[in-house]
DNA sequence: TCAACTAGTTTACTTTTAGTAACCACACTT
DNA sequence: AAGTGTGGTTACTAAAAGTAAACTAGTTGA
């Protein structure tokens, strides 16, 4: 009757993890990616079209432009966001989720009912 | 041809959201149950049954006792796992998922698939 | 001209989180 | 007695994350 975990003990009777996680695994890989504080809110304001910076932040009421910002740049180098210059003088700038982006969507919408359907 | 956003002008032309995310959304609610560093590990390593505490820890390579006494302490009060003395002297300790625990699993799974898939 | 807008950046903090390392009390094995 | 195990706690440090507010540099509208 082994246990499900992996734990060794070695010839001189110490314990030991036989695949500890010693890299994250998986799960903690994807939370870096989407877990991040309002990274998961600004996929969710993005998923009906092009939002606009200002717009953006104005939605997430309790967010600083410099978090904003800071996630924005985030989610571009992970390659969930894109950023497009839509005029100069004056600037103009959207963000959009790309295909990639928009493949978190159905997986924030089960936590978003998770959430809303055990009172979280 | 109105934005999805929801922005007002007011009547002296300045912008405002109509419906800001004043609090959380159930998306960040979400995440911050399941989202700190190590929760969701935590919560796969026992899915299979209940884990004596010292085999989690070895499991969770990285992770220090202290990170995951504060961890399970949290998931504990957020009613995801409970933690049952099997015996003192020597004292033993399991932790397991609790009905509401499992809830969060096929999420999980979910997050696993997507960052597997996308090789996050 | 004044105020508000655009999209940020910068500064100067405070708060939170993460992490190390040592320690406790007791039990078991060698 | 020494070393391992059990399940933690305590004290401290370092790093990350978050905040408000000011600032840049230009544009637009009253």
């Amino acid at each position: 009757m082994g246990s499900l975990l992996e734990i060794d003990i070695d010839n001189q009777g110490r314990k030991q993890a036989v695949q500890p996680c010693l890299k994250p695994c998986p799960i903690e890989r994807g939370m870096r990616v989407l877990g991040g504080k309002w990274k998961g809110s600004i996929l969710w304001h993005l998923k009906d079209g092009p939002v606009r910076f200002n717009d953006l932040a104005r939605q997430l009421g309790g967010a600083s432009k410099k978090m904003v910002t800071q996630r924005l740049r985030e989610m571009e180098a992970a390659g969930l966001v894109t950023r497009e210059v839509v005029s100069d003088r004056p600037i103009a700038v959207t963000y959009q989720l790309t295909e990639f982006g928009k493949t978190a969507l159905g997986f924030l919408e089960d936590l978003k009912n998770w959430a809303e359907t055990n009172n979280i």
